[in-house]
DNA sequence: GGGCTGGATTTCAATTCCGAACTCTTTCAA
DNA sequence: TTGAAAGAGTTCGGAATTGAAATCCAGCCC
């Protein structure tokens, strides 16, 4: 039933697997639900934190993190007649999780829905059909996940 | 430059989000790890121990929290004169995050790999050609990022 | 100057985490 | 029959992180 063999050990190290490395970055509550409202347009400190309701302090942190990280560039917008401030957009690495968050939201709708219809889902622009994450090909074929085959290298 | 129009709230409230709601079963350093762990085919309390290199309290906790979740499935085995144990396999509902891990780790590859060649790579049955995570449409087309469009409902 | 505003820091109790030792049960070995 | 081993937890302090609120701080307005 189980499609998997057992395994007593993964077959990659932890401390060099790319996986692991980018769970340390942004596996992490916080970090996710800010990715998240980031993915939907928020930028600033406070729209953050009205969006997160966490507190300041955490928000601040993995602000920083994300920011060192390479996820999060920090700006500076300037609203006529108020002082300038910092703004946090996401890069080109922070825009490229997008799949993978659309990807967590589609697993959400199928396993914690309660049976409502998801109240987001994703199109492709002129048309009205729902799309989803999955795999490709080089060709941009999809690639059912039964047919997906792990490689080591080495 | 960014391609997503601000906005000081997502359209969604955080308490009625299906991502939401899957970032707090999962957004967790050591239940990732443990998930990772369970795809390369680990199962056992020690094994996941020596893998994650956890406090056996955090690990238990965690065990509890993804059992109750439904991603992890809690069943006996014997090894031939050994006392019988539990071991922890993953459900359907765990099995259907393996795309996303995925994508988190081609997205560690691709950002965080050091120019190294990735330890492990993905390809598609009887092929060599690597695969990457994507969008789709229903015929399975690959969509590109800036054709996706978000749409509510109601 | 004095108030306002949006980022960010300080403070401190409450929670969670870590690490090591300990328990409990069954099986094997002396 | 006693005891050692092994696997899966639990117990227990001390350390670190979190949460909530108050506070700070810099620039823009009047």
């Amino acid at each position: 039933m189980s499609q998997i063999p057992l395994a007593r050990r993964s077959p990659i190290a932890p401390e060099n697997c790319n996986l692991a490395r980018t769970i340390e970055i942004i596996g992490d509550r916080w970090t996710l639900l800010i990715l998240r409202a980031a993915l939907y347009g928020v930028r600033r400190f406070d729209d953050f934190q009205a969006e997160l309701g966490c507190p300041r302090t955490v928000l601040s942190g993995r602000l920083k993190i994300l920011v060192d990280a390479g996820l999060l560039t920090r700006k500076t917008y300037k609203v006529p007649g108020k002082r300038a401030r910092p703004e946090y957009v996401l890069s080109a690495m922070g825009l490229s999780l997008r799949p993978i968050l659309v990807g967590l939201t589609q697993w959400g709708d199928v396993w914690l829905g309660k049976g409502e219809a998801p109240p987001i889902s994703f199109t492709k622009a002129g048309s009205k059909t729902a799309i989803r994450a999955a795999f490709v090909d080089p060709e941009g074929r999809e690639v059912r996940p039964d047919q997906i085959r792990a490689v080591l290298r080495g």
